[in-house]
DNA sequence: CAATTATTTCAATATATGTTGAATAGTTGT
DNA sequence: ACAACTATTCAACATATATTGAAATAATTG
């Protein structure tokens, strides 16, 4: 993952919408959401609501296909996980003293909560 | 973590200059940099900067301290971990099947990680 | 093939964000 | 107090994003 593509995408979900819709996509899983499901469950007007799928569509959080006169939208969850890797890597790659989760990883039970505290 | 203190989070990532700023101070840990450092490391007028880095604080990714006549900027690396873990749990609680190192997790000493979940 | 349905595009408008140089405020050393 | 230094705020301008209703596009139905 490079710096534009992680802009990118959290740019994506720096709307309220735009996460509202994502989070609500991720629980549908493969299923996903057709359009005018997604405007009706989250009160969004149709047209605003393309809107922001279009920007979610364009940085590839979600992925859309055609099902008749429908489209059926649904959450990259595998592009999810690389934007999670990346903050893990830029976050902790220097100083893992601070990261009890890349711990836990390598030890598998010396697991300290303590930097937590503070969230 | 509630959905307005990602989106604000988010958003402060969502400029190169910004996740720049805060790539770099993670790198610097708990010695953090004074503008004028960050500034002249990423040549970006201290005018702009000094906007960037308002926003970063105001989200919390940035904690700011004052020195002498120096402002030293730290990066706020606890709420990236909370956010990892709000967009992890965002992705995989209802797909857990996607995502590997939960999985991992839970073999690890049988951790439920409940206190987690009310990041 | 006209009517219906689903969604998007367009145009207009409103609001928000980004950038810059000049002015300002706080700090240090003389 | 004064001059030099650091950083921010301010005002002006430029650009980008958000929202809405009407019109257009595209697929389906009768």
């Amino acid at each position: 993952m490079n710096i534009n593509t992680a802009t990118s995408i959290f740019e994506s979900l720096s709307s309220g919408i735009r996460l509202d819709v994502f989070r609500l996509l991720v629980k549908k899983g493969l299923e996903g959401m057709v359009a005018g499901e997604i405007a009706s469950t989250l009160n969004i007007p149709p047209t605003n609501l393309s809107f922001h799928l279009k920007a979610l569509t364009h940085s590839h959080l979600l992925s859309v296909e055609q099902e008749g006169r429908f489209q059926r939208y649904r959450a990259n969850i595998p592009l999810m996980q690389t934007l999670i890797t990346y903050l893990t890597e830029e976050c902790c790659d220097g100083h893992p003293e601070h990261c009890p989760d890349l711990q836990m990883k390598t030890k598998c039970g010396d697991m300290t909560f303590e930097t937590q505290k503070s969230l």
